[in-house]
DNA sequence: TACGGGAACTTGTCAGTGCCTAGTTTGTGC
DNA sequence: GCACAAACTAGGCACTGACAAGTTCCCGTA
């Protein structure tokens, strides 16, 4: 049921998702999603769980195997959107799940956390504040970067290879002037 | 009209707009808003030209003020989308209107040229490709904080002002190292 | 083995939606 | 005065999410 919804999300986009459609796909009467997941906002708020969980797994591993590295994080991050559409919009799409669900919150908390262990390593001769906003500036980046490749909204040239540009993108992430 | 899905769309998210709500509140029969736009597509296509005029009117008037200083022309980028919410999540939402629209080419390309002005302007000495991808990067960082902004994803601390807080973190976008 | 309970699911219904077609009003230029 | 077009209305169709009530089936317990 989860995976059908994620076909149609990455394919159509999260307006197209319909519950009677997915129960259709699913060879069960139109009430079954309903009673899994409560309503609509239920089985998106799943998706968005889920997608929570699996970011923080790709962060957490590319922080691990590039030792630390700060841009091959944001590289993990970009292509867990590529690779993961359809989770990805929901999880950023708080009007159309819970994003108060504590299973949302743990994901969220668990992805935050190797973001922010990757931007205080970065720099250690610097000061706190200088330390978060880092961080801030890089996500900002590499979010920006994966919706705008997501919909098709950068300029063309770039190559068909995401995980490329976005590296060769974020490495104008300098040091900061204060 | 448009200034009733505007409102709408700002308050509840774009899936919650409906076409028959918009004509109950303009007090008209339910079939007057797909004669003036065709289909709710059009609708929110004519939303998303509108912003991409109003997007690249205040980009132009950010680089002229500031003298072409990109930093600038990224915190115009960042006021646009919290204060055009509605405008910004329907511009990047292809799957929702009709990126195609003459319209909106028109006011795309209007407003991209402003965001790679102000790239090009900002470190003459280097070739044409560091310069692009120079431009990206900016606009990555912008455009993704201004959606985490927006949808609230943001940690706490940062105060309730998007343009001080987006002008202290895009600060971080240093030089490039090639 | 009989049974009670609960989970999974079905059936039916309701208000609401987008879109379509046909008809009606209204304003304008000739 | 009138043709014409644009703006709008009215009604219907297939669809949707949500809800309520009923059905099936499995599993632990007595």
């Amino acid at each position: 049921m989860l995976d059908a919804a994620i076909d149609v999300i990455a394919e159509a986009g999260p307006a197209a998702i319909s519950l009677r459609d997915l129960a259709r796909r699913a060879g069960v009467s139109h009430a079954a999603p309903a009673h899994h997941f409560g309503d609509k906002a239920g089985l998106l708020t799943a998706i968005a769980a889920e997608g929570q969980e699996l970011l923080a797994d790709r962060l957490h591993e590319a922080h691990r195997r590039s030792g630390g590295d700060f841009l091959e994080v944001g590289v993990a991050y970009v292509r867990f959107a590529v690779e993961h559409r359809a989770h990805f919009e929901i999880m950023y799409r708080p009007e159309l799940h819970r994003p108060d669900d504590p299973a949302v919150i743990a994901g969220r908390t668990r992805a935050g956390a190797v973001l922010y262990r990757g931007a205080s390593e970065r720099g250690p001769g610097r000061s706190a504040d200088e330390v978060r906003t880092a961080g801030l500036a890089a996500w900002s980046l590499v979010h920006g970067f994966a919706t705008l490749w997501i919909h098709g909204a950068l300029p063309e040239g770039l190559g068909d290879d995401p995980e490329a540009a976005a590296r060769t993108v974020a490495r104008h992430l300098g040091v900061s002037p204060g």
